[in-house]
DNA sequence: TTGTATACGGAACGATGTTCCACTTGTCAA
DNA sequence: TTGACAAGTGGAACATCGTTCCGTATACAA
């Protein structure tokens, strides 16, 4: 670990409550942007001077919105997460079941890709990002399911896939391995895309569920 | 990750080769001692200078033998790694087969047990750690085939379990979990020593191995 | 328009990895 | 045994970090 000076007390309750003034809210969004971007070319270990300079702020404007480093990380995180969840519903509106439900998996790859990095930070023991591994689950396990829902009623891909067993398994087929790793991948996601369709129609292999 | 200046250049060979100075390799043992001792209280990330004083070294003593923080780092780790495989062979003069195979379970358990914080540095995708993973199982591999496989033979083991294999389970049940890690992580690999047992002269579940 | 809670910027602080260099010491040839 | 010198040593100094502080600027309710 770094620098992290001693920790004061937090400030006592405002008197008078009133909503987030609409500079500090403009500059929490370009934050946000810069930070993603920055995390893509230099990774999460960026110094935080770079995000706030490309965002054009100072560091002091930076530590009142995100008085804790890491909380721009899982910020960025949650934001991204969430992109990836809503592209569900925007998927299946423009695509037929089992369009939709291919083009969803491929997107969650590429975001699985650029999170290379933050790996290492969630399995850092770090308690900041416990709460992130249940974030990502509960938010895109629901988005994943309806478009396996709607396939399956498609009769586009087989019964009894669980929306969390893909997740994973997605997720595990995009650890970087010693070589061509992204290629390896992309055949092995592709290959298990192929599965799907396989059994379409076909008694599920696995038990049923209720 | 945290202050990393610029590099220079590597020295150029030197004219005459002599070997290593006495008063220099006592500092070397010195600072791994005193690395393994402040790794198993504060971790990996322990600072060099807190190394350094530990060893009663100055930091330039340190930074002279392990150029590069990570390298003593991987120092303490091989040398860890060399003491685990050796305890096999004496542990196989001193037990029956059987007896030093779940002893030397054990003694690996617990060597796992110390490394939490060095698997996050293992996969920071730092290329420093990349040779870690290998040298773990190009060493304790072998040392855990030969107790397998005398064990097989005494005829107090089944057969057909795979030294990796044995590797990776003990490991991977050694992962913290929410609460009571280490009770949870002692009864799943008591119960993996019992089902080693169990089948012992039954014929093999898993296909024969030539 | 005005008062004030909020927000802003960036210098300053403390911690850390790493380098530099004046000084000391082990080793070997003579 | 001794002198020369490569090798080793200690620790101040440097370059980055994360984080804090505080004087100044500004959005917003009244």
């Amino acid at each position: 670990m770094s620098a992290a000076p001693k920790r004061r007390k937090a400030a006592p309750a405002p008197a008078v409550a009133r909503g987030v003034r609409a500079d500090a809210q403009r500059n929490i969004d370009v934050l946000l942007k810069a930070a993603k971007e920055v995390f893509a070319t230099s990774g999460v270990d960026a110094p935080v001077r770079e995000i706030a300079i490309r965002a054009g702020v100072g560091v002091g404007t930076f530590y009142r919105h995100f008085p804790r480093r890491f909380e721009l990380v899982a910020a960025v995180f949650r934001r991204e997460v969430d992109a990836c969840a809503a592209a569900a519903s925007t998927l299946a509106l423009k695509h037929a079941p089992g369009e939709a439900l291919s083009r969803w998996l491929w997107r969650y790859t590429s975001f699985i890709a650029t999170k290379r990095g933050l790996a290492a930070a969630l399995h850092s023991g770090d308690p900041a990002f416990e709460s992130l591994p249940a974030y990502f689950q509960q938010h895109l396990a629901p988005a994943l399911q309806s478009l396996l829902t709607a396939a399956v009623a498609a009769g586009e891909i087989r019964a009894g896939v669980r929306a969390n067993d893909l997740l994973r398994a997605v997720s595990n087929l995009c650890v970087p391995d010693t070589e061509d790793s992204v290629g390896h991948s992309e055949r092995m996601i592709a290959l298990l895309l192929e599965g799907l369709r396989f059994g379409a129609r076909a008694p599920a292999v696995t038990p049923k569920r209720k």
